[in-house]
DNA sequence: GGAATTAGTTAGCAATGCTAACGAAGTATA
DNA sequence: TATACTTCGTTAGCATTGCTAACTAATTCC
């Protein structure tokens, strides 16, 4: 059998299907969020500064793919439940650094735990092989992902 | 440590890759959705009636993840849009049967092909071992989804 | 020194999530 | 059969999260 035609997937094939698992596997573990008390982009933005150290606001929003407004009021909500703290830029005044206080990773941690601890209940049912595969299917798309044009 | 299990990947490990990879992807591929003028959650109800079919409000809901005023609200606005029709069930008055209409499937079969075509132009780079690890990979999530207890 | 740019905020709107409370319709029971 | 309970969907009202427009303050450029 002519392997070359029957290996290889089609892209298009293959991303509709990678689509699709990403959505529902986001939906199922999303779940497990309410236990935090915090909304989702409250909760995506502490994980940015928790995973990735102090930055500013404009970075933040960068990040999160969001508008300087919105990250302004999301970051106003976390500051007064003491999940982040803000200093002042000396070099820059206008700037502003923010930084997950020790409560804030705490708490971030803590949701992290419980949404990887419920999928990786349900992966564990699966053979090594599966895992495996699972696991540089993760790196690949990583890897593309960084390296989106 | 064991002896046998050298190939086999860690279960929390994995999840924690996938999960992170999940997340990246759909945040990358949501931006093309502003070109169909919907909201998220709208675009996602209009999706679930045009591959789920028709079905009722409740459904529809538990589909979604969402309480039923949500999901009343937003059929309301793609009723409005003429994207989704309703009709009355004839065995239960308090059902409502809901459509998507010939314009809601063309709409958003658009949009679908955009988010499909912009992740599969990406892939497109892989080789044709690194997009049949992601298929299968796709496919193991799939069942796993599905088999979620 | 003054204009243009940059960082962040405020105000106001729309969409999306929730719970509580309701009406209407179907089901069960006394 | 009449009454109570359940189920389905809606309405009302609130919080969160997204946006643009417009603003202040600080920095940079000419």
């Amino acid at each position: 059998m002519s392997e070359a035609r029957k290996i290889s997937a089609d892209a298009a094939a293959v991303a509709d299907r990678l689509h699709s698992a990403a959505i529902h596997l986001l939906r199922r573990v999303r779940r497990q969020d309410a236990a935090s008390g915090l909304g989702p982009a409250q909760l995506s933005a502490l994980s940015v500064l928790v995973f990735g150290g102090p930055m500013g606001l404009g970075a933040l929003a960068a990040a999160e793919q969001v508008r300087p407004p919105t990250m302004s009021r999301i970051v106003a909500a976390l500051e007064r439940q003491k999940l982040v703290e803000r200093t002042s830029d000396a070099r820059d005044a206008r700037r502003i650094r923010l930084r997950a206080t020790a409560k804030g990773q705490k708490l971030l941690q803590k949701g992290r735990r419980l949404r990887i601890a419920y999928l990786a209940g349900q992966l564990e049912k699966l053979t090594g092989k599966e895992l495996d595969t699972l696991g540089r299917a993760a790196e690949i798309l990583d890897i593309t992902l960084r390296n989106w044009r």
